[in-house]
Order: C-alpha cells, then structure tokens, then sequence
DNA sequence: GCCGTTTTGGAAACCGGTGTCAGCTATAAC
DNA sequence: GTTATAGCTGACACCGGTTTCCAAAACGGC
C-alpha cells in the first residue's frame, strides 16, 4: 500500500487521528474549532506539505478557483498590462488567470461565452473594454450566476461590479494644456464607433474646445480604429486642410504614432510644424520620436484592484479597504507639443 | 426532483437506457462499442446538450484540461504572439490556457515552478524563452510527469519537444545582406548574457562577416538586454566610435528603435548615414521612421505548432500531420538599409 | 447440443474534497 | 445533582465523472 503521489486529506486525517471533515474545517478555516484540534491538524498538514486538490474542491464547490480574463482589445500592450495587473493580485493565492479572447464581431459571441463560463464553472471573470461594454456580457453573467468585474473607461455600473478611468476629465485637461499653448485649430483622431472610450475621450475633446469658445468644424474630427495605420489615414485627411490644424489629439498612442508617421512623411516637424498628444502612454509613447506628450491611463492598476474585488472575502485574510473603482488618468508631458508656430 | 443544473451522463444514461459507463464510452471513443447502441447515446446527448463537467474528469483521471502557457519574457508583443498561437491551436478544443509568468531571477522559481504544477495537474506546459532554455525546467517536468514543449532559437532537445527557429541562419543572411550593401564597419548590439536567442543571433552575425573576410573587433559589439533603453545606450557607445559605423545589426526591434532614437538625437539620418536591421519584426517596427528592415520572427506559428504538437492525440480527429518542429525567419525588407555614404 | 471464447453492460469502488446532521462533550443554569 | 444549551466532532452521502471486476449474452467450433 505504497502512496506515491501528494499527501490527501484522508492521509492527514489519518495522521492527526481525526475525520476528514475536521481537517476540512481546518483548511477551511471554520470558525468553529477547538485550538488545540486546529493546531495539531495544522502541524500534521505543515509535516507533509498537504496542499488541498484543486480538482477535488473544484468538484464538490462547483467553482473553480480560475479567474477569467475576457477580452477583444487589439492592442496587444494594454492587454499584457492587464494580464499583469491581475496576476499581481492573483499572485499567492490560490487562483490561476485563464485568458479567453472572444470575437466580437461573431454573432455567436454571447452563446460562445456561455459555454465557456457554464463549462468552466469560473469563479469570476474580468472583463476588459470593449467588451466590457456590452451589457448583454454583464446580464449574461448575472443570469448564470458568475462573478464578474468591468473595466472601463466611464462608470457604467455600481462600485462592485465596475472599475473605471476618467477618460474625459482627463482627455478634457489635455485639450486645455494644448489651448494654453495657443492652438486653436486642434484636430482629433476619434476611436471607433461603439467604443465607450472613444466616445469619452471625444467627450472630452470638445468639453475642452467648448469651454475655451472655440468653435469645432466636423472637418476637424477624423475616424479611426485605435490601429497605427488609421491613425496614418486619419492624419493625411487633417493635414490636408486648409489651414492646416496646428495640433492633433489622437484618442491612443499607436494612432498617434500613425500620425507623427503622416506628418514626417510630408516632411512636417515635430513639435515645430505640428504637436501632438496621445492616449494610454504605452511603450511605443516614449520610443517614437520627438517621445509623445501623452495621457497615462492607469489599466494595470485597475486590471489589479479589479481582481482583488473579485476574489474579495475569498482570501483568508479579511481585504479591508475597499478597493477603489475610479481612476484618474494623468498627462505626462513629453516632446511632441510646442506652441503653434505664428 | 427538479433538476436544475446541466445534465449530467446520469441524465444520459437514464433517458438512453444504458449505464453510466456504456455513456463514458462513448464519449472517450471507446472501441468496443455496438453501433447501435452508440448511436442512441449519441441522439441522447445531442438531445440534452449534454457536455461532460471539466472538473469531475480532472479529479477521475488525475489530469486538467488546462495548458500553461510559462514565460519570462519581458516582451509584451512576444508575449501576446505566443498567446495568439496558442489560443488558435486550443480552439475549439476542450483545453484552456493558464497564463504563469515566473521569475526568472528568484531562486525558488523551480520550486513554485513545482508547486503550480503539482496542484494544478496541468494537461501539459508550453515554456517560452527564455525559461524554456533552462533545462532545470525541463527536467522539473520530467520528473513529475507533466508534458511539455519548449520554444526556441535553436534546436534544444528532441523535436517532440521543441519547436525552434534557426535564428542563426536567418541573422547570417540579414548581416550578409548588409555586406553585399557595401558595409564593412557593422557594429552589433548584443542581447543579454544567457539567453540562447542572443547567442545565436550573435553566432549568426560572426558568421556572415566571417564568410566575407571582414574582421570584427571587440568594439564593435555592444551588449544589450533587450529593452528600447539599452539599445539607446548601446548605440551611443557604437556612434562614438572612430570611424563610425555605417551600420547595425540589433537583436531585437526594440532595442533597434533605441539604435534609431540615438542616431536621430545626434542628427544622423536613416538609412543615409546608417542601416540598421532589427530582429522579430514586431509591430514596433513597422511603425517606427523609417520602417525597419528585420528579420521576422514566426513566434506565433511555433506557438500554434508547439500547442498541437502538445495536445497531439488527446483530441478525437488524428493529427495525422506531424508538425514541424524547425521554423526559418525571413528578412523583411524596409527604409532602414541603404548603401554606405562613401 | 455442449462448452469455451468474446462481446457487452451493470454494480460498486474510487478520485479528493465538501455539506448535512446526529451525537458527544463541556459548561452554565436551575 | 440534574438538565438545558452550546460547541465540537465524526459518519455518511454527495459532486460527476472513470475504472475494475464480474456476470450475462452472443457467438463459434466441435
């Protein structure tokens, strides 16, 4: 009767003299068990390095101690910063990070997603932008009964299920350190439609303009879809006017590498000829040249605080400070504005 | 009685008039099976929707469905390529992926390294450089039973368990390109001490002057770690060098954007005053001025190639075609090569 | 028609935990 | 001293699959 493999909580029982059951309370943590018990099941469990099966409490829970990270962002950056938030929250517990993309475009999306989250019996999920959006994903969850936490960039729901950035506040608060300067023809590169952060951040752009009086032609607004090479084409369109705007703000950073991109090709320089101001200050925003005056959005920390309020009360230890669900994004200044040549 | 959760192979069994065990056959492909019976069980699952609970199998056969994705890599773009890969092999598969950075500093990286894969009792492991260059690791495996494969810029082990690139080859053909250019004072920036990928591509370049006579001085090679800082430091070292050199080989593209940022702040121009070549041909490069030549990095389909190699006949179709195991990079040609000024 | 061999299906144990509930102690109250 | 009460503890069923063992049925050779 040689075991081979890792200790069980029968072996532990056995060792310690008890039930199963009382070194399930001790693992556990039950309230109601006697010191002295408790600490010789601990010794026992402490002896032979028993670590609980995860398979095993899985099964009889129904919940795995998985998180899931649900996500359709492009940006392959913001997507590491989050797999990096939360695995900095995740890390010493007992939770593993499952990364599930799904296809927004598919119409069997939200079926896909059942699937998965029945199947898996997750013990919640983190969702990110844009899908995060979509509050059919939140009603599905909730339906299914999974615990869920939205990242966004605007509240969109109470406290415990959201953590969110103030992307117009912020985008507004760059717009006007660009007027400050003396732009007053400021073009924008908007995110793409149904993107709650473009809307936002577009918000924001013109809170900016309004409050300053100046007036926003619809000719100033070009369309992208956060990808380097919209930004290029939405740069070519804005610099082809007549006068040429002497700012641009792209609603990211890889747009905004698009449009340093545009502007170089027709020999404009930089800040000189045209400043420019960024959204998410990714690497990319300190490597490009002049490095870009950008808006640091704060998506780890975020990603983080939204899984410690997932696996809130779930922990051994108590978390006692609630997690904060709005963040505020910073400018950071760089080299990629100037005052607009007279 | 009501039933309120997903059904079960109870439920199936039950409704098909058969026994628990006839429906595990079934759905494990059991050969010795009666058609006709087969078929009910079949119409029955249909019927019901019927999928088996992830986790009572994990605990009945000691073995999860989830695939680690293991990695140190710095490189968010890296990173997420491999992810990409990955995801693409396990689609529409059973199998998840589990994301586990580790700590390639720690020294109780092995020992967390068993831990994690003790308790979760993964399917199998997918190790990226340059972790899986530690052949601890593998070894780690080994010996508790746990498949994996290991990602590479050379052949490391044997082809069920290696999926590489021949980076060697690939950066001898990209410096040789610089040399039929007309370049005869290369400068390389080196990658850091210890990782094969930096080895090779260092070999590779040693190769390529070797084979056109050219010497190369100690001077001439600046190391490096990867990062877009060090690749800046690097390059200043390299540009202050009398006589300067016309061009430079970087081991990888971010550190080739620091090569790029350095030459621009002292005024030189690319490609007039200097080539520069990168390595893994991330979005980085194509997005940078001008866009750098580089050698392009299949990351991605080793990832994909190494996942299905990984979970080779688990799944219910044969594979039938083994994968391959050996990828060649490509020189990919862009504005950042020019003929030396004379 | 008899017997040995092969195919098929069921009962029960098992994987390693958790929940329920009854029973056994102490302690407190009378 | 007896009883009510609360606090621990353990026996047992259960989560939903897989596996072992064995019996019954089907088949074939003599």
């Amino acid at each position: 009767m040689q075991k081979t493999g890792q200790p069980t909580i029968n072996d532990v029982a056995r060792i310690a003299g008890v039930s199963k059951k009382t070194v399930s309370r001790v693992i556990n943590h039950s309230p109601l068990l006697n010191g002295e018990t408790r600490k010789r099941v601990e010794e026992v469990i402490a002896d032979l390095g028993y670590i609980p099966n995860p398979q095993a409490r899985a099964l009889a829970l129904r919940r795995n101690f998985l998180i899931g990270l649900v996500h359709d962002n492009p940006n392959a950056q913001t997507v590491m910063n989050v797999q990096q938030g939360m695995l900095e929250a995740l890390h010493g517990t007992e939770f593993e990070m499952v990364v599930r993309p799904v296809d927004r475009g598919a119409a069997t999306m939200l079926d896909d997603l059942r699937h998965f989250l029945e199947r898996q019996r997750l013990f919640g999920v983190l969702l990110m932008p844009p899908v995060s959006e979509n509050d059919m994903v939140a009603k599905l969850c909730d339906d299914i009964g999974c615990r869920y936490v939205r990242m966004g960039s605007a509240q969109l729901d109470d406290a415990a299920h959201m953590v969110a950035s103030n992307d117009r506040e912020a985008v507004r608060i760059a717009v006007e350190y660009l007027v400050e300067q003396g732009h007053e023809r400021i073009g924008l590169v908007a995110g793409p439609h149904g993107f709650r952060s473009a809307r936002e951040r577009r918000l924001g752009f013109e809170d900016a303009l309004g409050a300053a009086g100046i007036a926003l032609p619809r000719s100033l607004i070009a369309d992208g879809n956060y990808t380097f090479e919209s930004g290029l084409v939405a740069a070519e369109r804005l610099l082809d006017l007549v006068p040429r705007p002497t700012a641009i703000f792209s609603s990211n950073d890889e747009m905004a590498a698009g449009v340093i991109h545009a502007a170089r090709q027709r020999g404009l320089e930089i800040p000189r000829d045209l400043s420019i101001i960024g959204f998410d200050d990714t690497p990319i925003a300190a490597h490009v040249w002049p490095p870009l005056t950008t808006v640091r959005w704060p998506i780890a920390s975020m990603a983080r605080s939204a899984a410690l309020k997932l696996i809130a009360g779930a922990e051994e230890e108590e978390v006692g400070v609630e997690e904060p669900s709005l963040f505020l994004s910073t400018l950071i200044r760089r080299g990629s504005v100037a005052a607009p040549a007279r």
